[in-house]
DNA sequence: CTGTTAGCGCGTTCAT
DNA sequence: ATGAACGCGCTAACAG
């Protein structure tokens, strides 16, 4: 393989003037900074970032730590988070910790040895371990998607309690009083704060907590799918479901269908995360959606001013919109029709 | 930062004897074992797997180099490879290159600086020259979803003719002799192929070169969109239209809806790639589907094997089947209802 | 089973 | 504007 001695001999001049050239460092005459080029191309040389990130300790490389990319959300998210870093030179290292913790507390493991210049976390759950394992090792780390009580840390997120107050309120608006919350996991974030938001707007209806349903499972179609049959053997059964992400949404219908039940017309359904419209042939679902690609972009975009500038500014916290677009799936006014 | 040397000197051995410990390399006695594990233990010690590999040349880090991860067919390949690089202690590396031949080019420059140990690519045209490149640099490659003609080089892909053949066959069956295929750039094997599929199925069928109506365009929806629109101001108007991707045929079906076709009544769409189905509310399409994951899994195995073993076994190319999943957009018998 | 020596390829630091 | 010397942290190669 051949080296920076290699290029320097060739070229004449010391191999420090060669790192120059390549790194664009210090001023070099034109005329050597030509023969270096000359060499570079002859011998095609090619640099070894190891040995570079080695000594220079910067690796120019960042990780994305996150659930589930075959989630079209995550999926955008992680593609505004490569186009970003990418446009900065950086390249990025996934990690699916398909929500356990302990696969996350592997990968976090594997990219301190790598040295990767900083993290994009979103954490398993709410648990405050690898945060702090994190900024205890020097590490930066942006999280995403969603918090972490009571540790400060740089965070983009979208505002879920917003949401799900809005789709809920939408419901009502309808005239649905007997409303279900169909949500992930206790102990993360994004589905705690949507079964808040869902509260809060049935709190302002007047609708006392026993008349509130909120079935925890987890983010995939199973579980939607589950929870809807729980829903659907409650006494009195509900009229409304709200699910807390997409594959929720969808599991859900599959459970209304085999029950024979029509959407809207038996039961409406609303949900949280839109599918791209490259995806969906018959845009169908009343949803709340989050702007996924813009998260990854602000997010890694805080992170590489922290890599500029370590502790250069406070800790903060983006929080985006989510935006309600009506379709068919939540029905209109039942109120007046009956 | 703690070092392998503040690790040994805190367990009384030498630094190579941690390295060992680290590493689960030769025969450590328990006892000695068990005081650099403590001694690591005690001081936070993270090996520094940059020094590591610039010394043992291996970076236990693969990359994935595909047109665009928000595709559902390339996220679910991206996930089986990312499940078995997992498991046999590699890390991934993403890029996506929109099918453009110089960021192909500008990504595998910087992975091959980061001294990978191997790389999946999906190439965005059939020209021979990054894989060449990757080739004559030494690191080991191997091509996924897609052919490079007149190259010697390890493949996984579909059968792209076949399944083509197989959607096209389906069409004639129930009576279409206007069918025309909306494809991808010409210089992309999947693409070339699918053609090549459709035009056999019509040429068994008696139908000759000027009744075959093939519209080349991009992978995306807009194109699907544009190209639909072509065959639909085509004379004579086609009957039925094979998408050669499923971001294909969602724009078709879009321009369909906006002429006021009915699918599939007025006109046929059957396309490639299925949506996984925890992302569909009304399954629809008539598809050809193929096996990503698996892909995925097959490529990333047959790469591993060739860093275990370089130029062991010659190269290998493995063609997983397309499978053909009947639904309502393909429509009925035409001929016998007229 | 354990240790010694040396060097992977580069950039930091300091000198001129 | 250019170079010399050194070391980043680790493991290959060899010795015992």
């Amino acid at each position: 393989m051949t080296t920076i001695y290699d290029v320097a001999r060739k070229a004449g001049v010391a191999p420090i003037t060669v790192s120059r050239v390549i790194n664009q460092t210090g001023y070099i005459s034109a005329d050597k900074r030509q023969r270096v080029e000359a060499a570079v191309a002859e011998l095609g040389y090619v640099p070894n970032r190891l040995a570079s990130s080695l000594r220079s300790r910067r690796t120019h490389t960042l990780a994305l730590v996150l659930s589930d990319i075959t989630n079209p959300f995550f999926t955008n998210l992680a593609r505004g988070v490569e186009d970003t870093a990418s446009d900065a030179g950086f390249t990025v290292i996934f990690c699916n910790t398909d929500e356990s913790e302990a696969e996350e507390q592997k990968y976090l493991g594997v990219l301190l040895q790598k040295r990767v210049d900083g993290i994009l976390l979103v954490p398993a759950r709410s648990n405050p371990d690898s945060l702090r394992m994190l900024q205890h090792n020097g590490t930066p780390v942006v999280v995403l998607d969603r918090r972490i009580p009571h540790v400060q840390a740089d965070v983009v997120r979208c505002d879920s309690e917003d949401g799900a107050y809005q789709l809920t309120r939408l419901l009502l608006g309808l005239g649905h009083r007997g409303i279900a919350m169909l949500t992930g996991p206790k102990n993360v974030s994004t589905s705690a704060d949507r079964v808040a938001g869902y509260r809060r707007a049935l709190n302002e209806a007047g609708l006392a907590k026993r008349q509130q349903m909120v079935f925890y499972g987890d983010f995939r179609q199973a579980s939607g799918y589950q929870m809807a049959q729980q829903a659907l053997a409650a006494q009195p059964r509900p009229t409304a479901l709200v699910a807390a992400n997409n594959f929720i949404t969808i599991g859900a219908l599959k459970a209304l269908q085999e029950a024979g039940l029509r959407v809207p017309e038996d039961m409406a359904l609303v949900g949280f995360d839109d599918l791209p419209p490259a995806m969906v042939a018959f845009p169908f679902f009343t949803v709340a959606t989050q702007p996924s690609y813009e998260m990854g972009q602000a997010g890694t975009r805080l992170l590489l001013e922290r890599l500029e500038n370590p502790a250069a500014r406070p800790f903060q916290e983006i929080i985006l919109p989510t935006e309600v677009i009506v379709r068919q799936s939540s029905g209109v006014a039942k109120l007046h029709l009956s």
